[in-house]
Order: structure tokens, then sequence, then C-alpha cells
DNA sequence: TTCAAGCTACTACGAGACGTAGAAACACGG
DNA sequence: CCGTGTTTCTACGTCTCGTAGTAGCTTGAA
């Protein structure tokens, strides 16, 4: 059918990783672990059989897990969104060389607000 | 001479944005505008052409600028290795969504080293 | 048991980034 | 003018990623 073979063409391919991205933030948004059904009505425009290879390469990566349920398969991610950036920001200082430098200028740039954050952060305050 | 084509093949390829680190890690080393030839110092087992395209790739990026000096081209990192790095840091705090979360995570994995570290540097405190 | 519907696995192609490097063109000192 | 050092152009192989079809498996229903 359609008569278009494949490729689409219209409308605008996705970056690189940013289909990939969208994926995670579904997985992300959905809370729990869900069917590739239910990541496809979070990003409707890709074919399901897409966000399956999207999920198994995921998988693949170590980013997201996939447990049998009935016939389907449930994909979860492995880490929550903060847990996601928070390893890359870790990365980055480890391979950043001086670890006092980095973190020097990473302070050095962040705003009043994140700059208050991160002190309560470190003390242990709760109260915000 | 040569009588090899290309593609060397032996001893070991490069992975996936290895080289574009090297040559960046050169240049840092490196403390100051430098040519091509000093960066194959560096990374000697790389072809001069191959370090050329390299460099030039990396300007395109805007992460090393380039200036004619005599013949020669001299190269410099547009930003030292800390702040790369730092960059990068608040690049994943962006778009990791909930700020508040994140940096809760990271201070959270921190060493105990890097959290005295980062209370001193938002204390404005240079007693170390 | 057989059929239909859903789901997965396998396979594939195009594009872009990167590693890798030769060949040709260019520039300058001697 | 010529050689030597530099740059620029061009090119190929590989890997990742977007994109998706097709075949095959699973299971409930008729």
């Amino acid at each position: 059918m359609t008569g278009g073979k494949d490729g689409r063409g219209e409308g605008g391919r996705r970056a690189r990783g940013e289909l990939e991205s969208e994926v995670l933030a579904a997985l992300w948004a959905a809370g729990g672990p869900v069917t590739a059904t239910v990541v496809q009505e979070q990003v409707p425009d890709a074919a399901y059989t897409t966000l399956l290879t999207i999920l198994t390469r995921l998988c693949d990566k170590g980013l997201v897990t996939r447990q049998r349920e009935g016939r389907s398969h449930v994909y979860a991610p492995v880490d929550d969104q903060a847990g996601h950036a928070a390893a890359g920001m870790h990365s980055l200082l480890e391979e950043g060389g001086d670890r006092a430098a980095v973190l020097a200028r990473f302070v050095s740039e962040l705003s009043v607000e994140d700059e208050q954050l991160l002190e309560q952060l470190l003390h242990g305050d709760s109260s915000v």
C-alpha cells in the first residue's frame, strides 16, 4: 500500500539522537513499565516498528530494561531523568581532568537560585 | 612510498570521537596556540593530514580557533578543559528537566572531598 | 483445529559523523 | 626556480541512528 516505499522524507527528519531521547522521555513520562504501544501514543509520528527498533537499541545500551508481560514486552528506563542527567554530569567531571577546576567553573556559571539550591542540598536542608 | 593504500587497520582503530578528544587534549596540554606539527608530536600515530582534518572539523564546530602565523596556522582551543567539561555539565542540567532533582542526584553521588570542595567554592572560600 | 490479530525479530537502506589518509595546490626561503 | 613545509580537496570505510517492511511467533476466539 501507500505507494511511497520508505524513508518518508516529508515533514522533517529528526536530528541524530533525537528519537532516542524522545522515547526515553516517553518512558520517563510513563512513570512505570509500559508497552511499545504506549510509547507510540507519546511519539505518534514514528512507525510502531521504528519504536521497537529504538527500544531494542536502548536495551542494548543498557539504558532501558525489558520484561515479558504476557505476549508483550514492557519497557522501563533503568535510570530516571534526573539520574540520567546526573550520571552524565559525573562522567564529565570524571573526564574533565582537574576536578576542582571543573567544579569551580561549574559553580561560577550557576544562577543565584541554583547556587542556593546547591547549598541547601549540601547542608541537607529541606527548608524551601 | 608506502605501498599500503589506506585505512591502516593494524594496531587498533580508535573509537568514535576519540581522536577528536585526543587532539583537544593535546591543545589543552600545549597551553597556547600551536601548529599542527606540534599537535602531531602529541598524537604521533595519526597521519599529519588526518590531524589537519580533525583540526578543521573542530574549527567548524567552534571548539577550536585558527590563526595564520606565517605560512602555517596555529590552533587554540576556544575553551579550556575545565570550561569544556563545565559547559557540558550545564547542558545536561539544562536538558535534565527538573533542575532541583538533577542537582540533588548530582550532589548525592559526590565524594566527601568533592562536597567540601563545592561548599568552599559556593562560599567563595579560597582557603585550600 | 484453524484463523485472525497483535507483537517481536530480522533485515535493510539512507544520511551523517568520524577515522583515516593521499594527492594536488600553494607559499616562501634559498 | 626549486624544494620543503602547509594547506585544501577529495575520498573511502565504518558506525550510529532514523526509518521502516516483512516474516514469523503467540495466543485467544470461532
